[in-house]
DNA sequence: GTTGACACAACAACCTTTTTGCAATAATTT
DNA sequence: AAATTATTGCAAAAAGGTTGTTGTGTCAAC
């Protein structure tokens, strides 16, 4: 782990404990253990992966308690859901505003930090929506599988 | 059903046709009900709900050909997965390029049609990915939800 | 039309991801 | 340190999604 991940983590522990005296909440081994791999990898894990990375350090630790302590993370804004097509939830532990690129082929997901894209105009139109943020969703592939993947199917942007 | 819709409906029909054709697809009654509800509604299904709207009129159909077809529509871009933080995947006909607004407390989807949007500058950044498309995700509470919900956490965008 | 090759759907069974109720346990308050 | 309260772990099951096999439907050549 690089100095500037370790500054990060402990930054995020340190707001976790703030958050969670606000809110009256414990501060267990548990929620400390997760939200500290959470922070210190550069993936975008789903809550099994965090499990499988974690379960023989912390004494016993449940599946059930992960998927419970990221959606509590998740309230307190400690951390976010991304967005993305697949059928499961994936975590990160940076909540400040950027951007994903999601692989069509392997899944795999990109930060993007970018101002142009971070200052778009929010639409005000008639949804009545109430928006809080925003995240440009990039698909296509990544570098790994650009070459080896031949495309399906041609893009259709601009039909029907 | 609209006339708007119907034509909506008529012309991703004939598109299907076309495509299967293509692809050596066979027309088969299953994928013409199947297009035929996805196009015709507004909301954004999951492929359970779209069993559920068609199982009866459609001589037993099956769970797993709903979500079999639905991927051979993606495959063949007749239909599109969106990116939503949910842990299920919905579809929705409308393969042109647009935008969501997702709802914190109903997961309620709002399509979103900007120019503005559709022509943001796609960074040409270190990732190396082949970028194909890509949608902007706005998240918040819809006009149902925000009056009844109060907010739990305040944004912590610009913070650590 | 009939026929035949091939693709497709149904069914059941299974896997993965996520949620729930409840008793036991750990963290905070006094 | 005891009381109070929140939280975890476990088992079970609900959602959501996938896979193999067998019979049926589709489509194109005759």
């Amino acid at each position: 782990m690089d100095e500037k991940t370790e500054i990060f983590v402990a930054e995020k522990l340190r707001l976790m404990k703030e958050r969670c005296r606000i809110h009256k909440l414990s501060l267990t081994a548990q929620r400390r253990a997760i939200l500290e791999n959470l922070a210190s990898r550069k993936d975008h894990p789903t809550a099994d992966q965090i499990y499988g990375a974690i379960q023989g350090r912390v004494n016993g630790l449940s599946r059930t308690t992960v998927y419970r302590v990221l959606e509590t993370f998740v309230q307190l804004g400690l951390a976010s859901k991304i967005c993305s097509p697949e059928a499961k939830s994936r975590f990160e532990a940076d909540t400040k505003r950027h951007h994903h690129a999601v692989c069509n082929h392997c899944e795999a997901v990109v930060d993007i930090y970018s101002d142009s894209l971070d200052n778009i105009d929010i639409p005000v139109d008639g949804t009545c929506f109430d928006i809080h943020d925003f995240s440009v969703s990039f698909t296509g592939l990544c570098s790994n599988c650009r070459d080896t993947v031949k495309r399906v199917h041609i893009s259709d942007k601009g039909e029907a």
